[in-house]
DNA sequence: TATAGAACCTGTAGTGGCTACAGATTCAAG
DNA sequence: CTTGAATCTGTAGCCACTACAGGTTCTATA
């Protein structure tokens, strides 16, 4: 089996935009692809199912970073505890971008439900921002 | 009353880093201060008071444009309207990021919880990553 | 077969909001 | 007077793309 899909017809296939596989192929995580004979790109199913990998890992959040790691660029295929410890120390950070940003929604829903909604430009929005630590 | 803090003593004062300060100078997010004879930056009071609201309104997550238009760079002191609208906007964008990574955060820990921990490359994560769509 | 326009190519620069560094000068304490 | 901290300017780097310029090639239709 040969590879037949054009860059267009993979990004299409794999939801990514061409030229964010063309940057994963300069930054090596996506392999090079081989050419036609004028230089276009020819990608295969294999790449198809990396690159879905790499946009799922990518939509949970993993820095490419991790899905480095998870592709085994780094030390060959990691075992199911490295991977664990990476998806746990990924959550907790994730849980801790939660909880921030639930502190800010209170802050902001409170601010703004305080707004006299005038044209003056005395505001409890601005009051808050002028304050120190809520 | 004179401007006499150095850039270090605001930067201490508001809590913010002093490259961050000659940052937001740059881009005209704090006014250029007055100089010594020698070229050092001083600051007063009114300073202290500017980079501590644009310090909190980061904290709160509005992008330096939000704060340009909070601050009255754009065209002016903005009404309690004006400022309601974009607190409302952002506060908007914020519950949506709440929403995303709630989503993201169950996906992950289902994930992780399938794990089999074990030394083989064989993990539920791994698996996770390798589907469509949750 | 001629041609128009879509898709592809490479390389570079820009995004946001800082942060870090290099290399020079100046300040403050002992 | 000396040492070390603080400050100065300017530039490059971070992440993960995205956009653009200026070119070549492919494909569909007439």
């Amino acid at each position: 089996m040969v590879d037949h899909l054009s860059i267009g017809a993979l990004a299409e296939r794999a939801g990514v935009k061409v030229e964010t596989i063309r940057y994963y192929e300069k930054i090596g995580i996506m392999p090079e692809p081989g050419r036609t004979a004028s230089g276009h790109r020819r990608y295969g199913i294999g790449h198809v199912t990396r690159l879905q990998f790499v946009r799922r890992s990518r939509e949970l959040g993993f820095p490419l970073e991790d899905v480095r790691s998870l592709l085994g660029l780094e030390d060959g295929p990691p075992s199911c505890n490295e991977v664990h410890d990476l998806a746990m120390r990924h959550l907790t950070s994730v849980r801790k971008r939660i909880e921030d940003l639930q502190a800010l929604e209170r802050t902001l829903a409170n601010a703004a439900d305080a707004c006299a909604l005038g044209d003056t430009p005395d505001c409890a929005v601005i009051d808050v921002l002028g304050r120190q630590a809520p």
